[in-house]
RNA sequence: CUCUGUUAACGA
């Protein structure tokens, strides 16, 4: 098990999934009796890769085997289901923990907090906190990061800050994660000028700023209309000796598209791509929805072909971009052949996919196709507005 | 040997 378990957890890493499985078997085969860590890397491994599922049989296997889950076992499990924003399971696991007779550690903790500060249950997240402290579990940098991002999404600065200060006189020294996070927020939120000066602190605790940072300042310059700023500071972080990375070109590619500066926009991915970063399904679907935009479904899809091409897979995005702009033309067969095709990838439609179907349907007269769809939308546990 | 926090895209 001390050959076998790190090469799972290698090969997890590497999105080899399929040779898992294999080594599995060679295991049993060599008479080698997998571990509880041989157990975890492999559920680890599988919720990495969005199996949450598959991760639960494995958990369902390994106590049918007569291996006591510890831990580090239930804490995997515990965020894969939060990641999913499936709390009330993960509520239930936690449950599963303590009947074990195991105590939640900080990580348990942590989880949970960000599972909550996810859904944008700040209630929730701050009660746990509480909790935590009362079991003697002191929050750490990384609980209060969770806490920020949390504030962010419900859109409250104020709250954020306060986290951001609480951590400071708890002693605890925020890492470059945490500055990150606060710097994100400051600048959604409208306010930039602090996102600056935080910048400026940072550094001067001795923090750098690393390629998020910069990211998350160029992107951030981008939304608040400030292009050229954000084109200049990527110049910068490339002086600084940063290189940019995928996300960067991402960024500058959507701003250029959403500006109709499409032409820049392909200057940025042919330049993306001669510094051999290779582009993520985010920024074909970014050029794709750019050419949609503007009625140009021909050059659309030569975007989508070469996503494919590129062995890029595409996700639900990508499929309601090139829904919406044949469901607008009126090309509503087509359409519902890319529905069929994201069914057969796994991807699961949303409740955006279904209406523009429907809607693309009613406007043809196909009652009956959007009566259908309607109640598939229904079964899928989807609910209209 | 295995578990937690930060950045990019669709919005009818």
């Amino acid at each position: 098990p001390f050959t076998y378990n790190p090469l799972i957890t290698g090969l997890f890493a590497k999105g080899f999934l399929k040779k898992v499985e294999a080594l599995q078997l060679v295991m049993e085969n060599e008479g080698i009796m997998p571990t509880v860590v041989t157990y975890n890397a492999m559920i680890h491994g599988l919720l990495q890769s969005g199996h949450v599922e598959a991760a639960r049989l494995k958990f369902v296997e390994m106590r049918a085997m007569g291996l006591l889950p510890d831990v580090i076992t239930y804490n995997s499990l515990l965020n894969g289901y939060c990641k999913a924003g499936n709390l009330k399971e993960a509520l239930w696991l936690l449950g599963d923990l303590r009947r074990a007779g195991l105590a939640p550690t900080i990580l348990t903790y942590n989880i949970l907090i960000d599972g909550y500060c996810r859904i944008g249950d700040l209630e929730e997240a701050r009660r746990l906190k509480e909790e935590m402290v009362e079991q003697g579990c002191l929050p750490d940098v990384c609980t209060y990061t969770s806490l920020m991002n949390g504030s962010h999404k419900v859109r409250n600065l104020a709250m954020a800050r306060e986290f951001f200060d609480e951590m400071l006189s708890k002693g605890l020294q925020p890492d470059c994660f945490a500055y990150n996070t606060r710097i994100r927020a400051e600048l959604a939120l409208g306010a930039a000028s602090k996102a600056f000066q935080l910048r400026e602190v940072m550094m001067l605790e001795g923090i750098s700023s690393d390629t998020v940072t910069y990211n998350i300042l160029i992107d951030g310059l981008c939304k608040t209309g400030n292009l050229k700023d954000a084109v200049d500071l990527q110049m910068k972080m490339v002086s600084d000796g940063l290189q940019p990375d995928c996300i960067t070109y991402t960024c500058l590619i959507h701003a250029h598209c959403e500006r109709g500066l499409l032409r820049e926009a392909r200057k940025y991915f042919n330049k993306m791509v001669s510094n051999r970063l290779p582009p993520s399904a985010v920024t074909y679907t970014i050029l794709i929805h750019a050419y949609c935009r503007k009625g140009n479904l021909y050059s659309a899809y030569g975007w989508f072909r070469k996503m494919l091409e590129q062995g890029v897979e595409p996700n639900e995005i990508t499929y309601n971009v090139l829904i919406h702009a044949l469901c607008r033309t009126g090309r509503t067969q087509l359409a519902y052949r890319h529905f069929h095709e994201m069914l057969e990838r796994g991807l699961m439609p949303n409740k955006y996919t279904y209406t523009l179907l429907i809607d693309g349907n009613c406007r043809e007269g196909n009652w009956a196709d959007a009566m259908r769809l309607y109640f598939e939308m229904h079964q899928n546990g989807i609910h209209p507005d």
